[in-house]
DNA sequence: ACGTATCTTGACCGTTGGGTCAAGATACCA
DNA sequence: TGGTATCTTGACCCAACGGTCAAGATACGT
């Protein structure tokens, strides 16, 4: 990738008062943990934590191995950090769900957001998948505490709905499940979906459709394609 | 585990005019190679390829190391081998999509089978992810090829009901994702789901439950709830 | 300007990994 | 019954791993 003639921390460091040109002690904190987060997340989702090598996230992060555990100081540890971090924007994703009381327009916002997630966090959604196909071992206590609440939330909100008849009877494990599913399915499986579009990943465009296409889907397994 | 008094040789094997106790040579090897296989199976399935140690798999299997790789000299012919069982069974259930040409009966019994397929073989399942979440290294050959025409074909089949007006105009590659998905996260997800479920796994009766809704919302997303 | 705290890194250590080997045990076949 | 092919296994090898360390470099506070 091309970079620019001046480096970031003479342009966008400037502050007033200081030398534009030397990068400050916080900075450099801040800067290599997230350099060092991000290529641990890219490389455990392509091996998984036990065939991860620290020194292998250390070359993805163009940084020694000893300095990358100054910053984390065991594998555990920071595959716990990355964990984190993905349970974090997989939590906001999950608050879309209750943007509206209408099944619709929930189904239609949760939806989006979820493709959003596999858009924006490809290696975050593998992390993750890995883990739980692993038995969860970092996950067990989130899965059987905030996660279960938030389940059993929205299981009563889908009950609701088909209470009301606003929707057709289906069972909302179910219906949330095919919803994960499918929505994951694009981030996690992603290379077979290349292949299976002649090479090509989806462009933005592309993209767009296919989830425009599985809001339809779940519409529609609940009967509310219009 | 406990065992019965006599072991299987001088039981199962009987054969006549042959010791009933004494194991023959190609028995040995046949039982050997099937119990490493479903050994690998499983442990890949856990920790994936990378994360595989062969001892592992051999302690999974109750031999010593150096007997497993008598029987596979290397991890990664053994992957592959484990990768091709899995194939087979995989393509065994895609068959099942030409029962019939009505889309309701063919959805219902490719559904169903991909449901038992979880059912029935999780670790491999799990197994197939996890290759595809590393990029397919071994299984590209095959979704370039064998996948890639069948899926071809099946999306011709699936516009045909479309313009047939049988269907709703669904996208067929989003639809096919979507139950391959759905249908997989069963296997692929087990750990979440049973904490989901109270700690309890699904039994029997719960699985044709959770099947028949799946089938349901499918159906579903492409019109054909009554 | 200087002492201190933070950051950087090549060299290193003990352990574990994939894989080999050679010697003994077991079944096979003539 | 004896020779051969197959099977079994503890001991071993070397590369790679997670993690440490100590010595130098860089920024900070005063």
């Amino acid at each position: 990738m091309p970079t620019t003639p001046c480096d970031r921390s003479s342009v966008v460091d400037a502050r007033a008062g200081e030398p534009a040109y030397r990068t400050r002690k916080k900075d450099i904190r801040e800067a290599n943990e997230a350099l060092i987060l991000a290529a641990a997340e890219k490389v455990f989702a392509m091996h998984g934590y036990q065939g991860t090598a620290t020194g292998q996230i250390a070359v993805e992060a163009g940084l020694p191995k000893a300095n990358l555990h100054y910053y984390f100081k065991t594998k555990a540890i920071l595959y716990r950090e990355v964990l984190q971090h993905i349970l974090d924007d997989w939590m906001k994703a999950a608050s879309t769900f209750d943007t509206c009381n209408e099944p619709r327009e929930a189904l239609r916002a949760y939806v989006t957001a979820k493709m959003e997630f596999s858009r924006q966090r490809p290696f975050g959604s593998r992390v993750w998948a890995r883990e739980i196909m692993s038995g969860a071992p970092m996950l067990e206590d989130f899965l059987g505490t905030s996660l279960k609440t938030w389940v059993n939330a929205r299981v009563r909100i889908i009950r609701r709905w088909v209470r009301e008849g606003k929707i057709e009877p289906v069972d909302p494990h179910a219906l949330l499940y095919m919803i994960w599913a499918t929505t994951q399915h694009y981030a996690d499986f992603e290379q077979q979906i290349i292949i299976l579009n002649n090479g090509k990943a989806l462009d933005d465009r592309g993209y767009r459709q296919r989830t425009r296409q599985v809001i339809r889907l779940v519409l529609g397994s609940v009967g509310l394609q219009s």
